[in-house]
DNA sequence: GTCTATACCTTGATAGAC
DNA sequence: GTCTATCAAGGTATAGAC
């Protein structure tokens, strides 16, 4: 006796995440992403207005899920050092998913960038969510506050940029070298 | 008495690379294009067949470009260290425009990936030619091949990384100081 | 609430006069 | 070689039956 449950906003708007991962916002028309969900075209216009309306719900998914990482890592350990090792660890666990797609924040930036400048403000909150948590975690390794804005920036344009160059040049073996070097940094720079 | 130049194929190509640039390829429509380069739509396949040929054509019109400023600081001087801090500077310099239009290699790469593979291959020579370049200059040091291909590709996830995050957070003073950071470290491990 | 049909627009591309 | 007119296809969005 199963129960085919109907399609919920919330299960369009993880659909809609990763297509626009995949193959960006703009090139993911309403068609695709119909036939994704199993659904008629005319449907979405009952949960949305507008297509930007679905990027909007995306980008408000995404922030969420970024809070939801760094409490989880806040809650497994309480000591920073390890935090920031949380960090890096996701990076090398995202290899293969950078690798064919890109830095899932990166991409939608540098797209909405370009075409709906108002949205990427929106998304950058995506960037500030992380750069306020590693700020933190180096305060609370003692560093003062600049010092810590300057290494948290740091960190992720390590971040940055090995997932530019992973997804450019597919070099994976490059991409470790540099997790690894950063993993030693960490350890240099990790106080009393 | 003057003469008012019909527009060449080389025009054409400056304009729409220019275009590219600052909206994106997908975004970019003929009737753009058109308008921009004040003639009419048809009369573009004149000259190209489809847009991916003029997308082809700005390629390589930036991957020439490219070698043109490594040849440059080549001739600037022969000592490794001071090109290497052209290219440091050269991004102090685009600053500006980094942050309106974010990196013209790393965006028009990331994009493509999304929508047309085969041409992120294409453009990822960019990365390539620049990348080849920095281990040159690591060589002429005094490092060994596998410490400066580590080196350059540490300091193209830099460049890349400062980019993205000047481009999506707008912080220029905090892109400056990681630029400072990085001369300082090419000041560092410069042997010799 | 759900679905079908379709309106309306813009896109890349073509045909053919000059 | 250059330009006008137009094409077919696919996009977002809407109207209205059920």
């Amino acid at each position: 006796m199963s129960v085919v449950p109907k399609i919920s906003r919330e299960r369009i708007v993880e659909i809609a995440s990763e297509l626009f991962y995949h193959n960006g916002y703009n090139q993911t028309s309403f068609s695709q992403l119909a036939e994704a969900c199993h659904i008629p075209k005319g449907n979405f216009y009952y949960h949305f207005k507008t297509k930007q309306d679905i990027l909007d719900a995306v980008i408000d998914k995404r922030t969420n899920d970024i809070v939801s990482v760094l409490q989880s890592w806040d809650d497994e350990s309480s000591d920073p050092h390890a935090r920031l090792l949380c960090f890096v660890r996701m990076l090398k666990r995202s290899q293969d998913e950078l690798l064919r797609f890109g830095c899932p924040m990166g991409t939608i930036n540098l797209e909405l960038g370009k075409s709906q400048p108002q949205l990427q403000t929106q998304s950058a909150k995506m960037f500030e969510l992380f750069i306020n948590w590693l700020v933190l975690q180096f305060n609370l390794l003692g560093y003062e506050e600049e010092k810590s804005r300057f290494k948290a920036y740091y960190l992720m344009n390590q971040a940055q940029g090995c997932a530019t160059l992973l997804y450019s040049l597919k070099d994976k073996s490059m991409f470790d070298k540099q997790l690894a070097y950063l993993e030693d940094w960490l350890n240099t720079i990790k106080k009393s």
